[in-house]
DNA sequence: TTGAAAGCGCTAACAA
DNA sequence: TTGTTAGCGCTTTCAA
């Protein structure tokens, strides 16, 4: 069995009270006390019941995370490099992460009133938000802390990070059109995600801002991932007038459209242009390699958890609501830069 | 304040001992009072506080995960798929994950210790192997349950899952020496990972296995990154004599592989050959398509997580050790599919 | 069928 | 400076 400080009391001769402020360090304990304690403790190899100190201290220095996972080949290299951010940043506080995966929908509330009323948590770390989000309006009904990463409809009370991927999406569009593309399309996420109104937004916006005579976008719905993105650009690529210019939601759906376009014996940016969003990794040593928006998201990951550790220590935040400029990254997929001869391609 | 029960208790009339049971569901309780607690305990919002049951229980339903996590751009698809098979499982089961990040090295230890000394987890999953691994020769002897993804030198006494690697390396070198291939390269993983034993040892018993006659192997060693099997191909095919196949330790570094041969003005799959290992979903839409051996990751983590469950609750394993058989997964990367003519390129 | 009492391992108010 | 006592929220003997 595990050694507790009843077990270093006996063993000392002290009281289990002055063997718990001994190991605390507090300044009404006698050097030699503290001495005595300290080395019998690690004699006999002690190390605090973290269950109990929870219990008592009402603080479990956990903070809790649900993945929104789908079918089992979930892979998003996205979230992976968020966490990474995250538990980096926790784990430099002393904070550790509890992580559930949970698909939206029937028992994700559950999951998230587990964790928040049966106290194993101090506090929760929110992502992939929907249009209207059941677990924004249940954590804001609740005291404890959270941060999101996105936005909501409505009113953005809470304390959240986004980056402003409209801008990022215009930002795109408008680049296309100084290539003189004229007909795009879009392959959009799930559209009860916030992320999708604000990426269509952005590519419609774009289209509108300029007094050019583009032909109709096309717009498909698809599910983020490379499959979904490599269906989406075969559907469109069978239409009467394929598109010319095809921006995806995100990196995975352009690879797969990437990956769809040269399997009709497309050239990548020659033939048609492709962009994505996110700038994962893999984006740049794509073949070729991904035109896309940036977004720094093991930053953004260490971002939301230290602004979640304040709020669990009470302090205040000096922003609230924090909004990252995007920054476009032209690669070869988009054609900008001169096409090499064949066989020599980009780096 | 949150709901305890003993606020059931004073609502219900009953004492805390009978709340206590009724809420679970014990067979000394009349309906009646069963009936009643469960209602008031729901008008009220009831949840169990889950650290005062661990504390009395001495289970937590948490199982302990460590990733191996290195600089900031840690974005391995491989971790969020393993994930998310172990999570899953978890999540079946009722338990929920205590994930830290920590790289390997100084303090990896106490990491371990804090979780298990500390009460934390009922169990833990271990990842990312080394030959002499630490965290294995402490864990054996605690006596708290763990399973393996990996193997190490030494023993096995210890239960784990792992991919016959070395195995899956071999049917590789046999593969490319079958399409006429005879200057070999492999870029290594760290060699105190004991995945890089496996794999480079299959890669010299392949080329040993033949009675052919074969241009001196050049290995070099990398990081498990695309960036690293970047550099690594380009000092490769620096040499005076460059391999006509190179056998990356894993996907990701076969991507920067291929990213460097392309630089080079080299097609993929027709002036030179290049292979990976782990079949991440990416494999498949890259460009040309990874050949590469597959590793059912998600369900490794599946295993993985139910095995250690069945070891919590003090079930016996059927099998200790599993090893899995690899399969190959032929993609045009290696050139073993005819290569179409230029702008007809791959699926 | 129910309740009183003890205790999981720890911290903290209070008294000595 | 130290120890006694109470209690965090729950489960589990044991007795009624």
């Amino acid at each position: 069995m595990s050694v507790t400080i009843k077990d270093i009391a006996q063993q000392t001769g002290k009281s289990i009270t002055t063997v718990s402020r001994a190991l605390a360090d507090k300044d009404d304990v006698s050097l030699s006390t503290k001495e005595l304690v300290r080395r019998v403790a690690d004699e006999m190899g002690y190390t605090p019941n973290r269950v109990a100190q929870s219990l008592q201290k009402r603080r479990t220095d956990i903070i809790g995370l649900v993945l929104p996972t789908f079918g089992p080949r979930f892979s998003d290299p996205f979230f992976s490099e968020f966490l990474a951010g995250v538990g980096n940043k926790a784990a430099e506080h002393g904070y550790d992460l509890l992580v559930s995966t949970q698909a939206p929908g029937d028992g994700e509330l559950d999951v998230y009133r587990r964790k928040v009323q049966g106290r194993r948590v101090d506090g929760l770390v929110v992502v992939r938000t929907r249009r209207i989000d059941p677990r924004i309006e249940y954590l804001r009904n609740s005291t404890i802390p959270f941060v999101v990463f996105g936005r909501t409809e409505g009113e953005l009370d809470f304390p959240l990070v986004d980056e402003d991927s409209a801008l990022g999406t215009r930002l795109l569009v408008e680049h296309l059109m100084g290539l003189r593309h004229r007909r795009f399309a879009f392959i959009a996420p799930p559209p009860e995600l916030m992320l999708t109104q604000f990426r269509l937004h952005g590519f419609c916006e774009g289209l509108a801002s300029t007094g050019l005579d583009l032909d109709p976008p096309q717009i498909v719905t698809s599910d983020l991932t490379q499959r979904g993105g490599y269906r989406a650009t075969e559907s469109l690529l069978n239409n009467a007038k394929p598109p010319t210019a095809i921006i995806a939601g995100n990196d995975l759906m352009a690879f797969g459209a990437m990956s769809a376009a040269q399997h009709r014996g497309l050239v990548v940016g020659k033939d048609i242009a492709i962009t994505g969003f996110d700038d994962i990794p893999m984006s740049e040593h794509a073949h070729p390699p991904l035109t896309t928006v940036h977004q720094p998201i093991y930053k953004i990951g260490a971002m939301v958890c230290d602004m979640l550790l304040k709020l669990i220590r009470g302090d205040e935040l000096k922003q609230q609501q924090i909004i990252l400029q995007p920054t476009l990254v032209v690669r070869r997929s988009c054609g900008a830069q001169p096409y090499p001869a064949s066989g020599d391609i980009e780096s």
